[in-house]
DNA sequence: TCGTGGACTTGCGTTGCAGCAAACTGCGTC
DNA sequence: GACGCAGTTTGCTGCAACGCAAGTCCACGA
């Protein structure tokens, strides 16, 4: 295999602080592979083989219930580190992940990940902080679904996309893959009818603009004042 | 300061995969703090200036929305690994810490923490293995509220807590501090009220038995049914 | 011993949202 | 160009749970 670059990874955080020397080591045991949509990088339930950094392209990482109900864990941007099930100490993946549009993601095996933080410390406190951040988010999920409508939790989780992966168009701020209002249900806990109301009702206000898995925020700063529990006016 | 003896931090996970020798050195740069009763251990949103382990008691750990309302994130036994913002890249702490009986921790100063995972990457990776515990509990209870109903939700809690501080009696398994209606309420994203009215009813079946921020599960099998979604025959 | 306040209980009215059902629409495909 | 499906919209109905309010009970301190 043709070895990589280490000018691909330049924007990865979890590998600032390391030295390109460093850096080359670690990309020599690295492969690159590329995920057609809708096709899943790895599966809930299934050996925890290998770790990732997502190149280029989304991620959809979904859980299941074991009465089978789907919920959407979070959405993987280019640049971030996922599937560290192992470091975690787990042996399977707890939750699936899928491409929503073409992907190209860096792969490890799981049991590098033992030699490389010994040498690399640096990589250890890279996962960490990754893990840490993720660990921040879920929580300000648990509060916003313990303490929040609804309404504003949906806006929550539009603005949350759209600075996670929003691309600024003539009328405002597009999420830069296919999503569908399931999906939005999924990341808020609520139905697919609910969400089709609320945005049918913001589309009127002129709010929002839809389409089929496509979702384009036009007011994002009065979708916030939603957010934040603020009363229309 | 009396130097600590590594015996007390025998049965601390975190620590598991380091020598006694490590050990030594790590102990040594700690100091050990008692907590009365319902005095918090570190306040969200201040300066994370140390991180911890907890050798004696219990922590309830609270969360605050801007708009005021609290979750209970947690509740942290001893020989948990706590604190640790300041290794996740949080300058403050996201939560508050609050020790619910007279509690004990080990207490380094965060700065620590760079080189003591530099010079022991084992702990590093104790440390990753706490954090996605953690996080794997928090994206559960996302599930939980996702999909499930207020009494299931309350029935899976009181079984964690069970099994996390669960004191064997006569009658049943007692939860090992005081927990008031409020605190199980905020741990499920419900309501004091309807927290009430629920243990009620299990009362009168005789599937708990209640008292002033007391709670013993008499039943915990059928409890578990009632969590799984089996409807009560 | 009595008083006070915090924890808990319980009834009642209200409502946000789920659940069901049925129709519509845009897109890919044959 | 017609078909079929997946994604979406929308109306209607029911109910779980919230919010309020009015109590009771118990622990602790004076």
């Amino acid at each position: 295999m043709a070895s990589l670059d280490r000018s691909i990874v330049a924007n990865v955080p979890v590998f600032a602080g390391l030295s390109p020397a460093d850096l080359d080591v670690i990309l020599s045991e690295a492969r690159s592979v590329r995920y057609p949509r809708e096709c899943s990088v790895f599966d809930q339930g299934t050996e925890a083989h290998s770790f990732f950094v997502l190149l280029h392209g989304h991620l959809r990482v979904e859980k299941m219930t074991p009465q089978g109900q789907q919920i959407v864990v979070r959405y993987v941007s280019a640049g971030e580190l996922f599937g560290v099930a192992q470091a975690m100490g787990l042996k399977e993946y707890p939750a699936t992940a899928i491409a929503v549009v073409e992907s190209v993601a860096l792969c490890w095996p799981s049991k590098a990940w033992q030699h490389l933080i010994a040498r690399f410390p640096a990589l250890a406190a890279g996962a960490l902080q990754t893990v840490g951040n993720r660990l921040q988010d879920t929580q300000a999920r648990v509060l916003e679904m313990s303490s929040e409508q609804v309404e504003q939790r949906i806006a929550h989780a539009l603005l949350r996309l759209a600075k996670q992966a929003g691309r600024k168009v003539e009328r405002g701020v597009e999420i830069d893959f296919p999503i569908s209002r399931q999906d939005v249900a999924e990341m808020t806990g609520t139905t697919l009818h609910t969400v089709s109301r609320i945005l049918s009702a913001w589309e009127q206000q002129g709010l929002v603009e839809g389409g089929r898995q496509r979702i384009v925020l036009r007011e994002p700063h009065k979708l916030f004042g939603l957010a934040e529990g603020r009363s229309k006016e």
